[in-house]
DNA sequence: CTGAAAGCGCTTACAG
DNA sequence: CTGAAAGCGCTTACAG
């Protein structure tokens, strides 16, 4: 390979020191005279030369470059949520790392390690549980680091939050608007004590009561994703099965649809459906499915912005702030109540 | 924030110096003192040391990262390909970059000069159409560098692609014997040259060819996405409109869904189709949807290795070789013919 | 208005 | 077996 232009060659060609050409980069042109500016401007056009960057983050200990790692890049949310983060970067010269954890805090960790031996001025995390000691020693440093969709026990940061129990509330008012009490919630393992799935379960719960609906606990599903079917065996099997499911995310109503086109039940007919997170087809699926939104755009904006303001104001050091995004309803169909109505 | 940990301060507690800390760090152990290693790797223990992979970097002239560049992450395939080239790079240590060109040589300029300031050790790319002369200045410096889907014309490197004619080829079989002639092909925009479009018209008229089927130019239809409910508009007003229809791709498949649906046109009953690239819903949808399926993960890993193999052996410099993937066809629905066969 | 010098945190030939 | 020195390609106070 050809060697790569240094500012030392640019130097050379347009006769001034390393010095003048590196103000010009960095656009000092204060003092600099017309003629040498011209001249060093005409030499970088004439090498193409591209300054190292690398060299450039070491020595101002800076990378421009920032961190973001998810939970499980499956999620629409996460891709979704990633786009918004990258329009704000770019917008600001900002790069971006994505890492995915796949749900595995040792992995995770691993990306934690190598996105902070490249020098990241900042992170953004949808964060597994793991990695307590990891995040507390950056917070206590001060760094930038802005969490997204869940809050671990132990960690205070600013964090990005959907209003997860209106999320449930939402759901279950429209079940119940269309006639529907046995309403059961299915959704991916409750073991890591995930924000969302906690606090959704916990909504759930709440707008039950609120409309005088006895909690059924054989209602309340969490299994992981290759064990979602089974519990869904587990509901259609029991003496009082509900009317009516609310999935608590997409990937989760994925194993909901599978299950149910497998098993001839048909969706709005046989049993309702609501789910958590918009998917592609909810509009062309037979019948429509009626979803309840996030704002991801928002959400993942508010981050970026978030993370960008800390990264520029670093000696500042603010109380950790939540913020909390509301979820919205699009009614389509699949929550039709046409059973019997026990009452 | 608090100052990082250097190898000088690993180098002053552990009582050497820097050399010697550099080799430990760096595997050499050949001639290391069994009593140095270990006092080494206490201290870095102790200080929680990460080396700054910026300055090594700087010195090693080497990243241990390349860059992957996609003409539009909306498309499924982009991602697949993309999660199986990251894990081909973990498993190596490799870190990955990945940018969003989002159908625009400008952005994709704009990412390639950043991605080549940043130091990548090697790039993969699924072009736009422009930037011919950027990518065959690397091309003449032997920089590594694959591409991904799509051939440009006048740029000599590894690709990796689909045999796109087959995939046509499987379509208009299928189809034909399901009884359908009046097979109709739509795709996002011809404008640009691309690859897999081009090609994929060239074996439908081919396959057609085969089976003695006229071609009919208003049964093939391109245009770029927000233009193809209008061109499905053009084909079901035709005086003979189509029995069938293949779509080129997944996000072309979308528009056709939300046409015929919001038209009332049964899939499987009122028009035979069959799409490009697999899609979530495919199984579960109403009628389930047959598809021709890529073998993303494989072109992923193949273009992965390619390019590690070649940031590895920089010397030797190859002609360069086009690599084809079959596609396969899965057969679920979508395809029957219903109506009157005019034969 | 411009340049010499120091230094960012590493690695690597080389000397001993 | 270990260390001093040079250097990767930049930036930045400071001198003039």
């Amino acid at each position: 390979m050809t060697k790569r232009i240094t500012i030392e060659d640019v130097a050379n060609q347009a006769g001034v020191s390393k010095s003048t050409v590196s103000q010009y980069l960095n656009e000092r042109f204060d003092y600099m005279g017309e003629k040498t500016r011209m001249k060093i401007e005409k030499v970088i056009k004439e090498l193409d030369y591209q300054p190292n960057v690398i060299a450039r983050s070491l020595k101002k200990k800076s990378t421009s470059t920032i961190g973001v790692i998810v939970a499980n890049i499956l999620h629409a949310y996460s891709t979704q949520v990633i786009r918004a983060i990258e329009n704000v970067c770019n917008e600001n010269g900002i790069s971006t790392i994505i890492c995915n954890a796949d749900d595995d805090s040792e992995k995770e960790k691993n990306y934690l390690e190598t996105l902070l031996s490249k020098q990241i001025d900042g992170l953004i995390v949808i964060p597994t549980s793991g990695n307590l000691e990891m995040y507390n020693k950056l917070i206590s440093e001060n760094f930038p680091l802005v969490f997204l969709d869940r809050i671990v026990d132990g960690l205070d940061s600013d964090t990005v939050l959907l209003d997860n129990k209106k999320a449930s509330e939402l759901a279950v008012d429209c079940l119940y608007e269309n006639g529907h009490e046995k309403i059961a919630i299915v959704t991916t393992s409750l073991i890591d004590n995930v924000t969302p799935r906690v606090e959704r379960i916990q909504g759930y719960k709440e707008a039950l009561k609120k409309r005088h609906i006895q909690i059924n606990q054989e209602y309340i599903k969490g299994a992981e994703l290759s064990l979602i079917k089974q519990k869904l065996t587990e509901l259609f099997t029991l003496s009082e099965p509900p009317t009516a499911i609310i999935s608590g995310n997409d990937l989760t109503l994925m194993e909901i649809l599978s299950y149910t086109f497998d098993n001839g039940i048909k969706i709005g007919k046989d049993i309702g459906l609501i789910t958590v997170d918009e998917v592609s087809f909810a509009a062309i699926h037979t019948p429509p499915l009626t979803t309840i939104v996030q704002p991801t755009i928002d959400m993942g904006t508010k981050a970026a912005e978030i993370l960008l303001e800390k990264i520029n104001n670093k000696q500042t050091k603010n109380k950790p702030t939540i913020y909390r995004y509301d979820p919205s309803l699009i009614v389509r169909g699949s929550v039709e109540r046409v059973g019997d109505r026990i009452d």
